[in-house]
DNA sequence: CAGTGGTCTAGACCACGGG
DNA sequence: CCGTGGTCTAGACCACTGT
C-alpha cells in the first residue's frame, strides 16, 4: 500500500480517497462509512491509521462520528450573519431545515465569574441560568447558556422557554435586543456542553458569546454558546 | 495508573494535568513541553495516550505543535472586528504585536473556479493572484491569497507588495475598501496553505474569504485567508 | 448477543531539526 | 550526530449500540 514514488503518507491518501467518494456523491449527507475494521480491511492497513484519515477529514467538517454507531457524511452547514437580529427558528427555517430548542435547565443561581464582568454584576449577584440545546434536522448543533438578568425579567422562569428567547422578551416584558457585541473563536467543547450536545469532549467547536443590549441601551443578558465545528457558517455584511 | 474509582479515560487525566500547569502560569508563552517520550516517562504510559492528550490540547488552542521540534504554549490570540476596515499591519501595532508580511508569489493567471463566481467574472479571465503570508511576533498566523482585477489596478505587480494592500490601492490608484461580504467556517488546512504556513496539513483553521468593494459600490478583490485556529478571536459589535 | 468505536499497550522505523 | 515528532504495526480489552 505504501507509496513508492512519494513521501505521501498513507493516512493522507486514504483520506483523500474517501474524499473524494464524499465529494463525488458516491457518500451522500448522513450516509454512514464502512466500519473502522472494514476500511482497514479495504486499506490493508491498521485502524490507527485508518482513525488518523478519519480525524482529519472530521476535522475539516466532512465527516462526523456518533458514539458508538459509526462515522457519517456531514449535512450541509446553517448559516448565520450575527448582525443580523434573526431568531434560529427563522434562520432554520429559511434554509429549509427543522428547527427545535430544548431546555436543559432553568434556575435561578449565583453568576459565574466569566459572566459577572461582561454583566457588570457584583459577586454575589443572582442571574437566571438557561441551558438550552438547539437542533436542525434532528442533530444538536448548538449547546447555548443564557445568563438573564433578573432586574430585566423578573418571574422568567414562569414561561415557556423551550422557544425563542426572543419572543418571550418581546411579548412578556416589552423588551427588545437592539445591539450586541458579539466575540469568537475556534477552540474545543468543554465536558459539560459535550455531555449535553452527545459528543465526545475535546472535538474542535467555536465558541461564541454574545452580550445583548435592549432598546434602552441597557444590558439585558449575556450568552455563551458552543456550536459543533462542522455545523455553521458565519456571513457578514457591512456597508 | 488507571483510575480506579472513575470513568474518565487516562488521556483526559493528563489533558488536564498539563493544562492546569499551563493556566498555573507554571508554564507560560512560548515554553515548551517536556517531549513526547518523557511525558510517557512522566506518566506511566505510552505515545499513543500521551498524543491523544497533546492533540486535544491544540484543538482547544492552549498548545502548538513546531514540526519535529516539539510543542509550545500558545500565544495569546489576535483580535479582530471583521466589520472595522483596519488593516492587520495597525491591528498588530495597537496589540503590541509585531506585525509582517511575506509576497510569497505574485502573478497574473486564469481566474480560479471558486474565484470565478463572487468576482463576476468568465471562465478565462484573469487576475491578479497574490500569496502572502502573515506574522505576528515572527509567528506565520495567516496565509491569504488575493484575487484583485487587473481593469481596478493594472500593473499591481510593479509595487511592493509585502505591506498593506489597503495602502498601495489607496496611493497609487485612489480606491478605498468601503464594504464588504465576509464569510468564515472553521475547517482543516489544505496542503498548499500549510505548506506555507509551516504547519501539518490538516491541522484546524479557520477559512474566511471576503469580498471587498471599492468607495464607487464595484467588486474590488476577492481574499482567501486560512488562519491557525488558535491565534484569532473574532470581536463584532452591533448598533 | 455480535459489532462498533473508545482506549491503550509496546514496540518499530523514518525524516527532519539543531548543535 | 542525536533527539524530536511523524508514521505505522499488530495486537488487546472495554463500554456501548442495535437487534
Amino acid at each position: 500500500m505504501k507509496s513508492l514514488t512519494t513521501d505521501i503518507p498513507q493516512y493522507l491518501l486514504i483520506k483523500a480517497e474517501l474524499q473524494a467518494r464524499i465529494q463525488s456523491g458516491a457518500l451522500k449527507t448522513g450516509d454512514k462509512l464502512p466500519s473502522e475494521r472494514e476500511l482497514c480491511a479495504i486499506f490493508t492497513t491498521t485502524r490507527t491509521t485508518i482513525r488518523e484519515s478519519l480525524a482529519q477529514l472530521e476535522a475539516s467538517g466532512v465527516i462526523y462520528r456518533s458514539d458508538r454507531r459509526g462515522w457519517f457524511v456531514t449535512p450541509a452547514r446553517l448559516w448565520l450573519d450575527p448582525t443580523q437580529n434573526t431568531n434560529f427558528h427563522k434562520l432554520c427555517l429559511e434554509q429549509g431545515r427543522e428547527p427545535k430548542t430544548v431546555l436543559l435547565n432553568g434556575r435561578l443561581t449565583t453568576v459565574p465569574l466569566d459572566v459577572m464582568k461582561p454583566l457588570e454584576l457584583q459577586p454575589f449577584d443572582q442571574v437566571y441560568l438557561l441551558a438550552r440545546l438547539r437542533y436542525a434536522d434532528g442533530r444538536a448543533i448548538c449547546y447555548c447558556e443564557n445568563h438573564c438578568l433578573p432586574a430585566r425579567v423578573p418571574e422568567l422562569l414562569r414561561h415557556d422557554l423551550n422557544g425563542s428567547l426572543t419572543e418571550v422578551y418581546q411579548t412578556h416584558y416589552g423588551l427588545t435586543y437592539t445591539s450586541m457585541h458579539l466575540t469568537f473563536f475556534p477552540t474545543s467543547v468543554p465536558a459539560h456542553a459535550a455531555a449535553a450536545l452527545g459528543i465526545m469532549e475535546g472535538l474542535p467547536a467555536l465558541q461564541l458569546s454574545r452580550l445583548n443590549y435592549d432598546q434602552h441601551g441597557r444590558v439585558l443578558d449575556y450568552d455563551i454558546e458552543y456550536w459543533r465545528h462542522d455545523s455553521l457558517r458565519i456571513e457578514v455584511t457591512t456597508h
